[in-house]
DNA sequence: TCTGGGGTCCTAGGACCC
DNA sequence: TCTGGGGTCCTAGGACCC
């Protein structure tokens, strides 16, 4: 099993159109102006190397690469290079599971995994110009967290055989799923190691963290995970539309009017489905940084805009009034291909 | 350092039903 | 007379990932 992800990926298809930029710490994210409240999507190694990262605001960003090149992101733009990229793969005659825009697990049958890996890298710096680096492994834990180990441009291998002797003594932050939260609450159990999450035991991770999440990590901590690729295509169960505005909202007016747009445009993309919305949820952060979620199921599915722009704006009725609002969400879950009573089904625009 | 946008899945608690 | 035990559905919140 392979794990395939782009070098710096965003950053890169962007060097890519203005090769002038190459060598020069490029940050990309929102509009790529970094006095507006929006935050890194990618940055160049260069300006990493000044401790720049995902998820950085902007603004402070700005602040630590003087010099820094910024730019807006352009998702239609990746999404492209990203669809050639995973057809490069797939001509490679191998499984192809989509992670995201810039990674993919590939499985096949093979005893040079190595050699495997450097052909995927040639193939795709010579389709695209894009670097990517591999990671192989037994299982797609495995196989995902190795790919680390490669950056950038490198192949590296992780499995059972090596398992401790690389990641044995490394926090268990390192482990794939594994966020700040849970790493700080497995602490509290005295775990800080892989090594010790691996020992620790599962009647302890289940009463902390529930039967699945608890199975779950105490596999983690072993280098177990699920060894299927795949390649069946993505279906959503949602889509969301959210929205930080630069100067907090503070009258119902303005409310009402985003929510609807946000409605509307959340509307379009399910439609685009052709698949009836379910539920519909609002997000609201108000300042200067709470997030409540209010959610409703309707009656009935739906298809009809009217019914889902409705829908929200009933429930904004519910956010409390005289708070400054900072952010504004709306999301709907669509019913599934193969959800319902049959009878009931709605013909699926693309399915057979 | 004042903290995006688009997703997924899991958990917990209350309502409701038998 | 002081209070069952499941099961399922729904909602809110949390955590994680790219």
């Amino acid at each position: 099993m392979l794990h395939v992800d782009l070098d710096q990926f965003i950053a890169a298809v962007e060097i890519l159109r203005r090769p002038e930029l190459a060598g020069l710490p490029v940050i990309v994210g929102g509009r790529g102006d970094p006095t507006e409240r929006a935050v890194v999507s990618t940055a160049s190694y260069e300006a990493r190397a000044f401790g720049v990262g995902s998820g950085m605001p902007l603004r402070t960003a700005a602040r630590k690469v003087p010099g820094a090149v910024f730019l807006a992101v352009d998702a239609p733009v990746y999404e492209a290079a990203s669809e050639q990229v995973m057809a490069t793969l797939r001509d490679l005659g191998v499984v192809v599971e989509v992670l995201g825009w810039d990674e993919a697990f590939l499985g096949a049958v093979t005893d040079d995994p190595e050699g495997l890996a450097r052909r995927a890298q040639a193939a795709v710096l010579a389709s695209t110009s894009l670097h990517c680096s591999v990671g192989i492994g037994d299982n797609k834990v495995r196989a995902k967290i190795a790919t680390g180990f490669g950056k950038p441009r490198g192949v590296f291998r992780l499995t059972d055989d090596n398992w401790f002797a690389v990641m044995g003594d490394r926090p268990t932050r390192d482990l794939w799923g594994v966020g700040a939260k849970v790493s700080k609450r497995l602490a509290a159990h005295g775990i800080t190691t892989v090594h010790e999450l691996a020992a620790a035991s599962p009647d302890e991770l289940v009463a902390e963290f529930g039967p699945r999440m608890g199975q779950w990590y105490a596999q983690l901590g072993r280098g177990l995970g699920p060894a299927v690729v795949d390649d069946s295509p993505w279906v959503a169960r949602g889509h969301s539309r959210e929205t930080t505005y630069q100067h907090n909202l503070t009258t119902p007016e303005q409310v009402q009017a985003a929510v609807r747009e946000l409605a509307a445009a959340v509307f379009d993309d399910t439609a685009h489905e052709g698949r009836p919305v379910f539920r519909v949820t609002l997000k609201v952060r108000y300042a200067p940084f709470v997030t409540k979620a209010i959610g409703h199921k309707l009656p009935a599915p739906t298809s009809e805009r009217d019914d889902v722009v409705a829908a929200a704006v009933e429930l904004a009725d519910r956010i409390e009034p005289g708070r400054e609002i900072r952010l504004l969400g709306v999301r709907a879950e669509m019913v599934m291909p193969d959800d319902g009573d049959p009878a009931e089904r709605t013909p699926v625009r693309g399915r057979l």
